[in-house]
DNA sequence: AATTACTTCTACGCCACGTAGAAGTTGCTC
DNA sequence: GAGCAACTTCTACGTGGCGTAGAAGTAATT
């Protein structure tokens, strides 16, 4: 219940991105632009996609519980359920989760953590 | 490069267990005992799987990166590259490496932090 | 009622994974 | 050193997720 395809991933950026629902076609229009937006002259590599294509991705990612929808409006708006800090945590925990050597593998963790991130995480937790 | 299969996780996690290096030969009856130790009397769990299967395996973890293999043996001895801790540690950064609002993750990630996994976050941290 | 916009259904190709037999290779034994 | 036994590699098939989208169904608009 974790790892998404390419499309999967570029349509949940474009949630996490806007703060506000979007339609099907919407995203589809800013998939088409996105990715590459600065190009010398040559063809622009946004997906071009088919609106179904779009849907059924989002489909999935309801059924995944990561999308949500606005069933009354005629164009059905898509948000996603929770932030895309909230989801990637989710996701560590899970991957942490996993271990029975809990410990150990926070040691590891912060072992290779940059010096700011170290920083923000004592922030974080404060002093004991 | 991140999510194992059943089989496959299972399989590491034999090799993470057992320090020494494994042949396929004996993963296999590993295999057909572990899952599910204690038994009533009916059936064991424990797959017991053809020794290719396990060969097949292991070679698509070794092209993975995660196994090694001794090729000067007759039966081939496999390894664990790297301990269950840093592999898990190193799967944490890649979940983390994706966003691009690190600290935010890192926010949330602790908030749902246990408690005692905070005290040892404190201590690893140490003082600034 | 007909047209249009939108959604759902169905489907296909590809690739990862579980699974394993067939074929090839290496080493031991007599 | 010929043959058997053990081991590895090759090939393959079924299943399921994902990218992709047309066909069919449903609802809104005029």
């Amino acid at each position: 219940m974790a790892s998404l395809g390419e499309l999967e991933r570029a349509v949940m950026d474009l949630l996490w991105a806007g703060q506000e629902a979007a339609t099907a076609n919407t995203l589809r229009d800013l998939l088409a632009q996105s990715t590459q937006p600065q190009d010398g002259s040559a063809g622009h590599v946004g997906k071009d996609l088919a609106v179904t294509t779009v849907l059924t991705v989002l489909s999935r990612l309801e059924r995944k519980g990561l999308v949500e929808r606005e069933r009354g409006t005629r164009p059905h708006r898509y948000q996603a359920v929770s932030s895309r800090a909230d989801h990637t945590a989710e996701l560590m925990h899970e991957v942490l989760g996993s271990a029975p050597d809990r410990e150990a593998v926070l040691a590891r963790f912060i072992g290779s953590v940059t010096d700011n991130e170290a920083e923000t995480l004592r922030k974080l937790l404060g002093r004991s």
